[in-house]
DNA sequence: ACCTAGGAAGATCGT
DNA sequence: CTTCCTAGGT
């Protein structure tokens, strides 16, 4: 995959396009006068056609980035400026980089495989710092840990120091460590005052000796892949060189998410390379930079703009100075012109009012600085919105205009008014899941698709209860950046014992499954295995294969363990000669993980061995183990078929980039959204972030944009009553219309609720009064303590209307009770397949037996999940 | 060594 | 209401 020797073979002095290659085809395609400029406004066709020096474009959203930024790819390919592999171009998130490669492979027609640096800042990273891993002490099959094997390592770190990590949770320190790497620091390099605030200034030793774990064990983790490529860069001006040469035009997305650590790397690439390669590489360039790049690099790698040497540390500990301090060092010597000409064609698109990242380090003030960093920068605003009617632009206009210190744009499109933005009040959650659930049948009803549909929430556990409804109602949806795929403990299983085979010294793969699926290996022998391994200074697998040989274990244990370490041998065999894919198979196999789950009868364990199958499919594509193991953490991300019509159901965040005709945002409460916890962290600054995220909220909307928030709300597990969120007031009224809830009462109406709501249930008709219904609260305890197992809530809750069916009750006379009787009836003209008492299974729930039936719905006692409504083709016979 | 019950503590956002 | 962790029983 990665061809190491690639980046050493390179300069290539030769800029004339390859034959059939990549720019050749975009040379073509631009053969009728640039057909791909055509269509573009003035300011896209100028951001697309300054290619020299640093640009910044302003894109607000909706207004045609990704077009520019693909555009501009293709048009300095076509121009001969540059070849597919001396253009950067840095995403954040995979799903931006690959619908960048989808769309340039549209444009060009395909080869993108031609554009090597197109990637996330982390992708690409990692591979550089695997092309030179020994020159920061790691090997270049090194491990990328994610988050959850960094606690486990910290936690072991705490405990060797004794330190109480109840008091000192793992997950602090792994913040504090998180922040200090997004800021570009080294552990020598964290303000002694900060250091100290963790375990009575145990922190900055911690952290450092979490680095040197790391090299240990051969791994990374997300934080490192940046530090340590700084580090590369500076500890090794030859290796800088050899990139600042190779890339010619640097192209940056979402520049308003950039940390610190992100902009000094980038801002080591912009450079032009440095006098030292002048001579070698500058001559057959003539694209950087006029006449040669001979000034003086202002920018020894390391010092210039280092945060090393950073505002003393008691001022102001706050991102905001640290990040300015480089800035005197940056900004002196005012050489302008020579800083102008030694920089590269850097070109960055992002938007000051969606910077939603300022809790991972992300600095608006990168955006916000642009001009002063990269001197003699080109601005450019888009500001026509493609995407959204008048009053939803409007509204997500007027509301950001709340925030203070943006850069200031003013979006305006040329579509018509449209509908209005509306705000709907729900007496509790559940009644917001039931209206929104009602107002997207509606929508399907007038023949909108669900694939133009989406719900974005604040937090990822709003989402249970639209899955919940959803089921329930039989509406297909599907589930955005949910739990990732790789972080499920199945997979990351599977993972480890790959990853044991791939890096013997992985210590932390090998702990995990020592004893998974069980073999007798537990604390006892884990400690003795460590114990042999620290003395000797050798990885856990090594002490294990050392201690089979001693009797310092039981024979049960011994004999376990020695069978675990041959097997381990034999697949390592094995790799040589079967394909990695088998390969897996068979580790997976005679492991006994597989018949680990197969012999689970819990409700997920059908869905983790399926899974385990998908994760040996996508292994596929890849050449080999060690291939697949290198991308894994950082590109993988399930994709389930998407062409089938189901409703999007995502966080705000990973919403960002997105569009949908209809968007509906549940939520609107204070100290949900706003989030109480950025309001306490974070103050003003905080506050803006949420309303950037509205603002990005209500911008994903093309057509309908429906707000939603409830006054009541679990939270913790009590019922909390809330009040609607102050953005609410912040939306211009013209553009604005209250509605009333569909799922039930509605807030503001007439009394909303009455006694009278519970009048209702009986007469409500068959549900409640069925023999099956009562049978079922019969056998239910738990309601008594409030519905512990789902349902039957309205007992003792007069606010929770759950109705069985899904549809609405209570005294709204109008639409809801129509939609329950079509429902009703429809739902009476089938007969189903099952009958109370039969076994069934459910995707979803588990196994469960039937409590009753009424037409195509069933009501059924999950072993597990407890009793749920569901249709009966989302079950099947157990 | 394993399992279970029970208590305590805790909950954005994601590469 | 969850998940995580510990203690105690087997």
């Amino acid at each position: 995959m990665t061809e190491p020797n690639r980046v050493s073979r390179f300069p290539a002095p030769d800029h004339q396009p390859v034959a059939g290659g990549i720019a050749a085809r975009a040379r073509a395609a631009a053969s009728g006068g640039a057909r791909y400029l055509s269509g573009l406004n003035p300011e896209q066709r100028d951001a697309v056609e300054t290619l020299d020096g640093p640009v910044l474009v302003l894109a607000g959203a909706g207004t045609g980035k990704t077009r520019v930024l693909t555009t501009r790819i293709a048009h300095i390919l076509s121009m001969g400026r540059a070849r597919p592999s001396e253009i950067l171009s840095v995403t954040f998130t995979n799903k931006a980089a690959r619908e960048m490669k989808t769309r340039l492979a549209e444009m060009l027609g395909q080869a993108v495989e031609g554009m090597p640096w197109l990637g996330t800042f982390h992708s690409i990273s990692g591979r550089i710092l695997r092309s030179h891993a020994e020159l920061v002490q790691l090997k270049s099959n090194f491990t990328v840990l994610d988050t959850d094997d960094q606690i486990r390592l910290l936690k072991q770190l705490l405990q060797a120091e004794n330190i109480d990590d109840k008091r000192w949770p793992a997950r602090m320190l792994a913040g504090l460590i998180d922040g200090w790497k997004n800021r570009g620091l080294a552990p020598s390099q964290v303000p002694s005052g900060e250091a100290a605030v963790f375990a009575n200034g145990k922190g900055g030793k911690l952290y450092a000796s979490y680095q040197e774990r790391l090299k240990i064990l051969n791994a990374a983790d997300f934080g490192d892949l940046l530090l340590e490529s700084i580090r590369l860069f500076r500890e090794n001006p030859d290796v800088l060189r050899q990139y600042q040469s190779r890339f010619k035009f640097i192209l940056v997305d979402e520049y308003q998410d950039t940390n610190v650590a992100q902009y000094l790397w980038l801002r080591l690439l912009s450079q032009a390379p440095t006098p030292a390669a002048a001579t070698a590489a500058a001559a057959p360039s003539p694209l950087v930079g006029e006449g040669g790049s001979v000034e003086r690099s202002e920018t020894e790698p390391g010092e210039g703009f280092s945060p090393l040497a950073p505002a003393p540390a008691d001022r102001d500990p706050s991102p905001a100075s640290l990040r300015s301090a480089p800035s005197p060092s940056r900004g002196e010597g005012n050489d302008v012109s020579a800083a102008k000409t030694a920089l590269k064609n850097i070109c960055c698109v992002g938007d000051d009012d969606q910077s939603i990242y300022g809790w991972r380090g992300a600095e608006v003030d990168n955006i916000l600085r642009f001009e002063h960093d990269f001197p003699g920068a080109k601005v450019i605003r888009l500001e026509r919105n493609y995407r959204s009617t008048g009053h939803i632009l409007a509204a997500a206009s007027h509301l950001i205009t709340h925030n203070e210190g943006r850069l200031g744009k003013t979006l305006h499109t040329e579509d018509v008014e449209g509908e209005k933005v509306t705000v709907t009040g729900a007496w509790d959650s559940e009644e917001e899941a039931r209206g929104i659930g009602e107002e997207i049948e509606e929508l399907q009803r007038k023949g909108e698709h669900l694939n133009d549909v989406a719900i974005l929430v604040r937090a990822s556990y709003q989402m249970r209860e639209f899955e919940d409804r959803f089921v329930t109602l039989g509406l297909p949806y599907r589930v955005i950046g949910g739990p990732r795929f790789y972080e499920r403990a199945e997979i990351r299983d599977a993972l480890a014992y790959l990853r044991v085979i791939n890096s013997p010294a992985d210590d932390l793969a090998f702990e995990r499954i020592v004893n998974v699926p069980k073999r007798g290996l537990g604390d006892a022998t884990v400690q003795l295995l460590h114990d042999h391994a620290r003395k000797r200074r050798i990885p856990l697998f090594e002490a294990a294969r050392a201690v089979v040989e001693t009797d310092e274990l039981k024979p049960k244990a011994r004999g376990s363990l020695r069978g675990l370490v041959l097997q381990f041998e034999r697949w390592r065999a094995q790799r040589e000669v079967t394909p990695h894919t088998e390969l897996a198979e068979i580790v997976l196999d005679e492991s006994g993980y597989t018949e680990m789950w197969q012999k689970d009868r819990s409700a997920d364990a059908a869905g983790r061995l399926d899974n385990l199958k998908e994760l040996i499919r996508s292994m596929e594509e890849f050449e080999n183990l060690h291939g697949f193991l290198e991308h894994i953490s950082l590109v993988m991300d399930r994709e389930g078929a998407a062409d089938e019509e189901a409703v999007s159901l995502m966080t705000l965040h990973s919403a960002k980039g997105l569009e949908f005709d209809n968007v509906f945002l549940p939520g609107w409460e204070e100290g949900l959204f706003p989030s109480q916890r950025t309001l306490d962290e974070q103050g003003r600054a905080g506050l803006e972030e949420e309303r950037r995220l509205a603002h990005v909220g209500l911008t994903r909307a093309r057509r309908r944009a429906k707000i939603y928030f409830a006054t009541n709300r679990r939270i913790h597990g009590t019922w909390t009553t809330t009040i609607p969120s102050r953005f609410l007031d912040e939306l211009p009224s013209a553009s604005v219309e209250i509605t009333e809830s569909k799922g039930g009462s509605g807030w503001g109406g007439a009394g909303g609720y009455g006694p009278s709501r519970f009048d209702n249930v009986e007469s409500f008709g068959s549900s409640y009064s069925t023999p099956g219904w009562q049978r079922a609260q019969a056998r239910r305890p738990g309601a008594a303590r409030g519905g512990s197992e789902g349902g039957f809530k309205e007992e003792q809750s007069p606010f929770s209307g759950h109705d069985p069916f899904g549809g609405t009750f209570g005294r709204n006379k109008r639409g809801p009770m129509t939609i329950e009787g079509e429902l009703v009836a429809k739902s009476t003209g089938t007969t189903s397949e099952f009958a109370p008492d039969d076994r069934v299974f459910h995707q979803k729930f588990g196994y469960g037996h039937v409590i009753k039936v009424d037409g195509n719905k069933l009501t059924i006692a999950f072993d597990k999940a407890g009793e749920k409504h569901v249709v009966d083709s989302f079950v099947q016979r157990a």
